[in-house]
This record gives structure tokens, C-alpha cells and sequence, in this order.
DNA sequence: GTTGAGCGTT
């Protein structure tokens, strides 16, 4: 019969629970549904310590009795993580999903959801061309009685203009509005909500280091390195709820323990930390887009191309 | 004349 697996993709993670075959093993695609790119899964041997490697036969994980036992098991990514685009062992949901942001290099019509009902094609092109320029701006109407259905689409010239309006909230004529790549039900969320502060930072730690680090967990969307260099830095999530289980903890980048704490310090973090200066940290930089943006030079990062 | 999640008459 079948049991689970706890499986994270990282040590010190939540685990998630995958089910077995009736024999017992696991499958490489059941582990590829839930980890997009994996290619093993490795898990520490509590006696000694050391980590050991899954053995895989035939699209199959075998455990080493035939039990899994209630270890945590690690997902392991295929070594040389510059992966081409087109490596068979990237299956298609895979690709979609990267293709849908991170190796996205020419914009797309960008849905504009929840617009006025009075607004124009017009004004709200004027509002786009603030990012960038557009060069298509509509808005659904009904063709009986031209009245807006209340959303639309936005194309811009370039990428710059596009991430740009994807990394943030809009309001429009008074609404909040969003913008989204048709079809992807991945909302944007507010960018407060995952923008991380690293503190305790040392110049040591460079910003292709941060993406390096932070990319294990999830798409970064950008990171800004104040300069001159002031011992802290900002990272910003694609995903807020992988930002919340990063924050108030230490993580060790290049052997330098940084402290992750919210970029938006609740009122009683002020107290402690902030103060003093006067601003909080979250006014000391603008939000939006520094560097990685898939536009000109290909930010640090992982493995393009 | 109202409304508020959705996915585009070319």
C-alpha cells in the first residue's frame, strides 16, 4: 500500500508529503509535480551524520530497507543548475512556469484587471506610459452598449516597461487595479509582502551572492544593495509565503550570518532596531526594479540560457 | 441608470 514521504526542498524547510507506488517506491514524476527540475532526493543519515543519495532505477526511487521511514528527504536539482532550456529532464509544466517569468524576454499583452467602469483607453494608456512605453492599450467593452467590462490589456515596448508594472500595485482613477500575464493565475502580490531586509550584512556579500542564496527558495525579483555599502540589503520574493518563512531568521551566505527580517518592520521592530536615523528602513529606498530584470544585462542569479 | 471576478468579436 501506499505511505508518504516527507519531502522538502531544503533541510531546514517544511516538508511536504508525497505519496508512494504500492510498492513502495517513489516515482521521478510524482517528485517532478511537486519539485518542477528535480532529478533526485538525498536525506541525512542520523546516525553519522552524512548525507546520502536516494537510489533511482528506472524513473524510481528505491528506499534502503523499503522503508522511508519518517525522515525528511531532500530534493536535489540537477548539478549543473545553468541547465539549457530545452534539457529533457526540465518536464513541460516546468517550462511553462519558467517561461511565464523568469526566461521571459519579450513582453507580452499584460491583462489590466479591475479598472473603473468610466475609464478610458486613453487615460489609462497616459497611466501606463509612466513604466514605459506602451504600445497597445485596450479596453473590453461590450459591443452592444460599449460600456467597459471593466478590464483590458496593456503591451510595452520593452521588458523594462513590463516588469516594472508587474512589480507593483496600481491604483487607476482611484482603483486598485491589477496587471497579470493572461492566463498565469499567479496575481502578483503586494510587493511589501515580499521584500525581505537582510541585515547584518558585510561587503563580502555582493548582490549576485543575495540572488545566488535567496533563488534556492524561490524566484527573486530583485535585489538593491544600498551604495555606498550600509550593511544592509533588500530581496524581493516572487511569493509571499515563501518571503514569511524566510523572515526572523539567520541564514549563512558565503560564512557571513545575516539576519532576514520583514522589509516592512512591524511598529514594535521600529522600536528595537530602526529608530534612531529617524525613517524606517522601508523609506530608504524606492521600490521597484534595480537589477536581474530579464531586459538588458541578465542580473547575477542562477543559470540563464 | 445597477456590478467587481475574470482572460481578448480584430
Amino acid at each position: 500500500m501506499a505511505q508518504y514521504i516527507q519531502i522538502a526542498e531544503e533541510e531546514n524547510e517544511e516538508p511536504i508529503e508525497v505519496p508512494t507506488e504500492d510498492d513502495g517506491t517513489l516515482l521521478l514524476s510524482t517528485l517532478c509535480a511537486q519539485f518542477p527540475g528535480s532529478s533526485g532526493l538525498k536525506y541525512r543519515n542520523p546516525e553519522t551524520g552524512t548525507v546520502r543519495g536516494v537510489r533511482l532505477l528506472d524513473g524510481r526511487f528505491h528506499s534502503s530497507e523499503g522503508l522511508w521511514g519518517n525522515l525528511v528527504y531532500v530534493v536535489v536539482f540537477p548539478k549543473d543548475n545553468k541547465r539549457k532550456m530545452d534539457d529533457g529532464l526540465e518536464n513541460s509544466l516546468a517550462k511553462t512556469k519558467r517561461l511565464e517569468s523568469k526566461y521571459r524576454t519579450t513582453p507580452s499583452d499584460l491583462i489590466v484587471l479591475g479598472l473603473p467602469w468610466k475609464s478610458n483607453e486613453e487615460d489609462t494608456k497616459q497611466y501606463f506610459e509612466q513604466f514605459g512605453e506602451v504600445v497597445l492599450c485596450q479596453i473590453k467593452k461590450d459591443f452592444k452598449t460599449g460600456q467597459s467590462k471593466g478590464y483590458g490589456f496593456v503591451r510595452f515596448a520593452d521588458m523594462e516597461g513590463q516588469n516594472k508594472v508587474l512589480s507593483q500595485r496600481h491604483c487607476i482613477e482611484g482603483r486598485w487595479c491589477e496587471v497579470r500575464i493572461p492566463n498565469s493565475r499567479e496575481p502578483n502580490y503586494p510587493i511589501a509582502l515580499r521584500k525581505l531586509f537582510v541585515g547584518r550584512l558585510t561587503e563580502d556579500v555582493s548582490a549576485e551572492d543575495l540572488r545566488t542564496y535567496f533563488s534556492k527558495f524561490d524566484e527573486v525579483t530583485d535585489v538593491f544593495v544600498p551604495k555606498p555599502f550600509r550593511g544592509f540589503a533588500f530581496v524581493t520574493m516572487v511569493h509571499p509565503e515563501v518571503a514569511a518563512k524566510l523572515i526572523d531568521e539567520d541564514h549563512i551566505i558565503k560564512g557571513i550570518s545575516v539576519h532576514v527580517s520583514s522589509a516592512e518592520p512591524k511598529q514594535k521592530d521600529k522600536e528595537r532596531f530602526g529608530g534612531g536615523g529617524g525613517r524606517g528602513r522601508f523609506d530608504d529606498h524606492r521600490g521597484g526594479w534595480h537589477d536581474g530584470h530579464q531586459g538588458g544585462g541578465m542580473g547575477g542569479g542562477q543559470g540563464q540560457n
